[in-house]
DNA sequence: GTCTATAGGTGGATAGAC
DNA sequence: GTCTATCCACCTATAGAC
């Protein structure tokens, strides 16, 4: 760790890493330390126990992540580039911080996201609810096609991206790129591609009779 | 465990439902000795090590999964078929099994596929493989949209609900059913969208003139 | 704020009786 | 095949010096 943080936040950036990589139950306090380069009782010095200090890893990723989704979705001038913003930002921090999918994955297997409930909350009041709405409005106006259910097709939009990133040793082996995982490069590709996979999605219209909308 | 099936298969099945629910590194012997009814040296005799007994769990289970995976792909008589098939094999064994896509969740991220690598390269060159094949077939023909990776796409189709159940606690907030996540039939409801979604997107024709079709 | 030392508890794995 | 008993290693968390 560079010598000019603190050492609260030289043990927030150790424990993310390792935490990630390893797993909550897996990672041993010892380990935290000295990756953070500081002695391993300190850490109850600044955090409760090891549980809180796993939780505020989340709050300050997560925390982030959420408001520069906010940012760029209250910056879209159409649907199209909302749906691009929101697929990028996600598909960027993934790509610049593999660490992170395997993280959010642990989160949501190992405490079933208890400990974000509160951002997740907020995402659904905001973010996720704003493109629900969004995709009913296109559809309502003829735009988008209407047969598919608004709250469906934002979780198959968000899916697409997560579940790349959380899988990437599998998909690595499917494309061909063997066990570590696809290069960035195509990392970068397939976020493009999820944005388009969707947008065509929604905004085909059927090519027979329409079916009647989904109810969820 | 029932009285009438043998140690080993107590084992496994035990072994299953805690290394889905608790993770590997958090699931001790002494606790899959308890669940399944034997004392817990007697892991030892019928595996070699805790991480050997983890391997064969992975085995049995994702083996038959593939192939049923399989099978349906090859009586599937259109293209539609086929991509329906797939995504209900896959949908029904997670609704059905709900510790399945933690398991699968859990391998990915704690030892990046490393146990079922060889199940990965066999669907790479199989199922997958002719996935892809269909597709590119469908766009060659004009029937398909001809400017999304048939790759990038397969991949798409299956990470919509993969992801659904591997998140279901997320996604239970962000649909409004509370932390649980969301009740069977809505996750049958969303394993039908998820056909629907793949096949709008690939079915669609572009608008307007054509892309340059997408290399990965 | 940062360290040393350690208490108190649990885990994987083995030896060996039956 | 199944059990009892146990070894040794390691972990979380605390007490207390500096």
């Amino acid at each position: 760790m560079p010598p000019d943080v603190d050492s609260r936040t030289a043990i927030l950036d150790a424990a993310e890493r390792l935490f990630a990589e390893r797993g909550y139950a897996a990672t041993t306090i010892k380990q935290i330390g000295t990756a953070a380069g500081v002695n391993s009782a300190l850490l109850y010095y600044y955090f409760a126990d090891k549980e809180r200090l796993y939780h505020d890893v989340l709050q300050r990723l997560l925390g982030t992540l959420m408001a520069e989704g906010e940012r760029v979705f209250a910056a879209a001038r159409s649907r199209e580039e909302a749906i691009r913003g929101l697929v990028r930002v996600q598909g960027e921090l993934m790509v610049s911080k593999p660490h992170v999918p395997r993280l959010i994955a642990r989160e949501l297997v190992d405490h079933k996201a208890a400990h974000v409930s509160g951002l997740m909350a907020q995402l659904a009041a905001g973010v996720f609810k704003r493109l629900c709405e969004m995709i009913r409005e296109g559809q309502d106006s003829g735009e988008l096609r209407d047969d598919l259910d608004p709250q469906f097709a934002a979780v198959s939009t968000i899916a697409q991206v997560v579940y790349f990133h959380i899988a990437r040793p599998a998909v690595g082996i499917l494309l061909g790129h063997g066990t570590d995982g696809p290069p960035e490069a195509v990392a970068r590709a397939y976020t493009v591609h999820a944005a388009d996979f969707a947008i065509a999605a929604l905004s085909a219209q059927p090519a027979r009779a329409p079916r009647k909308r989904r109810k969820p």
